[in-house]
Formats: structure tokens, sequence, C-alpha cells
DNA sequence: TGTTTAGTTTCAAATAATGAAACCTAGTTT
DNA sequence: AAACTAGGTTTCATTATTTGAAACTAAACA
């Protein structure tokens, strides 16, 4: 992925991969599914436990990701600054629209979302908490990448894969070039079933200082809940709110 | 802390000081509070940016826990298979009782609340997600530090620093060890507003295979809402549901 | 303009990582 | 029981990375 970075990043590696497997996984799954030699392999995976990065079941003889981690994102989260700030907006957000809403920033490309409310349990979105998800087929995703410098922009549609998870997703930069222009004008995105068939929503970037996008908010429901212009008529009040949260970072510029 | 663990080890501790500022922080205020000299710290931060764990904000010259923190945790707590088992359960006591039910592991002698639920908004808790807390003064720390082996109990013991929140905290392991032999034999923990004046709870630990403990659930409240007594009416049902969610890990033994 | 402070790069020396192969160990087969 | 395996662990000479003092640069300040 990225360029090498001794032992860290291989380490950081181990670590991706066992987080992939999604379960406990045996020192010899991870050996065949890695790049590394046998002894290498073990070493890092020995650091990793000894760090509590990775846990060890010894009764399994299995590796799983560890609760350090845990604790470190409980820190990325409290501080990514923007979680702490958006969450009273969003809760009232979520109260007033009645309606799943998702705090998403962007990372390596991707949408990551970083929180989210859901005030009804009728219908459950893919979206949870540190899901990844891509960015070219999603509200927040478009939403972000809409306001991100040309070169940053450049660099994270390169690494989109434009999987067609369903018949709206985009399936080439050049067909979603011209939509990120128009979201630029608009200053709001739609997700129209692009990334869950059903599932549709309205995002706004958070835009510090105006123009520096730190992440998006949106607004998402089911098809058979409220149709795309319904979901379009939320878009004052998600752009407030958006607007809400943008100022409240502002004042934050020199606490020093 | 613990043994040195190479270039991977010192890249894990500039990550876990990022993580105690709790703040965007600068290079330098990192220098002055790290035992590594300027370049080596320099190229570790580096290092540790290029693989996203740290992101740095280049209009204000600060690193933060990066996103792909979040992302791994993400992964942590989906698997570490407890949680997803216990979901359900916690939300029915938490439905139930009506008031906050927690669920804990232990990691390096310290309490890490996994997942919490609250079913009332009258007041809050310390315990978020993610948050470590210690184990000699929280009901769901007493429980597990019961039933961990003893090898194990010692050492996690050893790791305690005995801060005297209030004055019902233990100030010693002296006072703290009876009370953790008794806590063996009822199968049921308290904390006396050890931790924090006013709040109360009842844990029970989850042991799988009947002796192993994984982790723990409490019911939390505070004193003006509920006496001690009225919380340990709820210890069957406690019990109960800790049964539940142990026998659930069970059947996942031997999954090849 | 000179001076301090914060951040970045260099390079030879010191150290840690590497990986092929040998070695365990517990379970299985002949 | 002896021979065989498969999964896991250790060794050790070789190789590559990390190290850190010091030099350097850039910006902020006086």
């Amino acid at each position: 992925m990225a360029g090498n970075d001794g032992t860290v990043g291989k380490a950081l590696e181990v670590l991706d991969q066992v987080a992939a497997f999604g379960r406990p996984v045996r020192f010899s799954e991870l050996l065949d599914a890695s790049p590394f030699p046998k002894a290498t392999l073990y070493r890092l995976v020995q650091t990793l436990t000894k760090q509590h990065m990775l846990t060890f079941d010894d009764e399994r003889n299995t590796y799983a990701p560890g609760l350090r981690l845990v604790r470190l994102a409980h820190a990325a989260w409290q501080q990514s600054s923007l979680v702490p700030i958006a969450r009273p907006h969003i809760d009232r957000l979520a109260e007033d629209v009645r309606e799943a809403v998702h705090l998403a920033q962007i990372d390596h490309g991707h949408v990551i979302f970083v929180d989210k409310r859901k005030k009804t349990n009728m219908f459950d979105t893919l979206a949870q908490t540190g899901l990844v998800a891509p960015s070219y087929c999603t509200g927040v995703g478009k939403a972000i990448l809409a306001f991100l410098p040309d070169d940053r922009r450049e660099e994270a549609l390169k690494m989109q894969a434009f999987v067609p998870y369903t018949p709206q997703t985009h399936k080439t930069p050049d067909s979603l070039t011209p939509e990120l222009a128009e979201i630029r004008k608009a200053g709001i995105a739609f997700d129209r079933e692009e990334h869950e068939q059903g599932i549709i929503s309205v995002a706004a970037p958070i835009l510090r200082g105006g123009d520096k996008v730190v992440g998006a908010i949106s607004i998402a429901t089911s098809t058979s809940r409220r149709s795309l212009d319904e979901l379009g008529g939320l878009s004052p009040v998600l752009r407030d709110t958006a607007a809400r949260i943008a100022s409240e970072i502002e004042p934050w510029h020199f606490p020093n």
C-alpha cells in the first residue's frame, strides 16, 4: 500500500491482516496469507502480542486484535476533535428529523464513520462506528471528495476500486467528476442507492474556515420511508447543522 | 512498561504518548516528554504518520491519533468475541432493570469498558466505551480480579496504583485480597462508591467453561436512585445474564 | 540585521531484524 | 511402539535498519 516503513510498517501490516480475518486466526493461517517468512512473521506476532496490540488465546492457539487498540482508539476518538464537538449537534439533528445521522471523516481515500445516531429501529444501515466505506458511492464520501483540494482529490480518486455495489453506483471517475463539481456548487451530496439498494442519503461537508473540509454529516433513510425529494427538503437543516459544527471548530484555532 | 520490543515497541510507546496528551501535540512537546533523542523521535513520528496511526495537522503543526486506529479498533471490537455475543443480553438486562449496564474486560491489569447500555438519562457514569479504569475500585474490576488465576491476579495487583478516589476506595492490596476471596465465594462483587462518589454497582464475572474469567458485566446506578441492598436484589438476574453470555461463548470452541 | 526556537537532514557506528535451517512437541499413522 | 507429520519455536551468521550527535534550514522574534 504505502512505501515501506521498516519494521513498524511490517508490524502494522500484520496487524491489519489479523484484523481483516474478522475472527481469531492461527499462526499458520496468517503465514499462508503473509508475504513474510515464518520466523519473521513469528517474531512480529510475538512482539505485537507482548505489546497487547494482539491477544493470544492459548486454549485455541489463535490471535485476535488486542484491547490496547480499543484503548488507543478511545483516544483517537475523543480528540479527532470532530466527534466531541459534533455530538450534541447530531443528537439534535437526529431528534429533529427522526432518521439515522452519520458523521464521517476521510482517511486513505476511504470514508470512515466516526459517529452515528439512529432514532428509529425500523431499519439499519451498513454504517457502523469505525467502519470503513468507499467514498465514491456514499453521500458523506462524495461530499468530502468534492471539497478536497484538487491534488488530494486526485489522490483519493486513484484509490477507489469502483466496485458496482448497485446498478446506481458510479463505475468510473469520469461519471463521478462532473457530479463532484455539482456537489461543490450545491454544497449538498446525494446517495441515490449507490452503496446499498434501498438506502438513500443527503450529506453536507463540514468546512473549517469556510473551505477546508474536515468531514461530513449525512441523513440516511430507506426508500420505503422517504423519497429522495423529501430527503432533499432536509438539506437546509443539514447544511445548517454542518455550519454550526464548523463554527465551533474555528475558535479552537489558537489555544496557545 | 514492558521489556523492550525493538522499534515496534518504541513506536507504540510514542503512540501511547500522543494518545495520553488527549489533545493535538506539537513535536517539541512530545520531545520534552520523551526518552528518545530528537532524530529518533522525529522518525518514529514520521513513520506513524505515514502509516496513518497518527494524523498531522499541517496548519497547526500538531499530531493526533490517526483514523487507522479507529478502523483497527472496530475490528478489535467486533471480534473481541465478547461484545457481539453479549450485546443482546445486556440490551435486555438494561431494559429489564432500567439502569446502566457495563461490559468490561481486563488488560494490562486495568479494566477496559468494551460496551455499555444506558436506559436512563438521569445521570451518567464515568464509564465510556474504550475507557480504561482501575480494577481495584470498580465492580467489574473486582469481579474479574477475584476469578483470575492466582499468578495473573498477583501480577495485576502489582500494577494497581491504589489512588484513593473516594473515602471508600481500597488503599492497599491487604484490604482488597480478603474481599476478593469473598467475591469468589459469592460470585458477585459490589462497588460501594469506591471509584466515584455517589455511584454504586453490582458486578458478575463471565466465566468461560465455568472457571476461566473472560470479562464481567455490571449494573450501575447512583445512590440517590437505589440503595446498595436494592442493587443486591438484582444479583440473580445479573448472574443469570452473565451465565447466559458464558454459555454462548462455549459452543464456539471448535469451529474447525 | 542578528538571534532564538522549532523542525529536518546527514552519516558513520551501533544495533536490531532477517530467514534458512534445525529443532521441538504433540498428535497421528503405520 | 516406532515412524511420521504438522504446527510452532529457536538458532546464528549475515544483512539491513535504526541510531543520535551534530550540522543544517526555516521561520519567528527582537
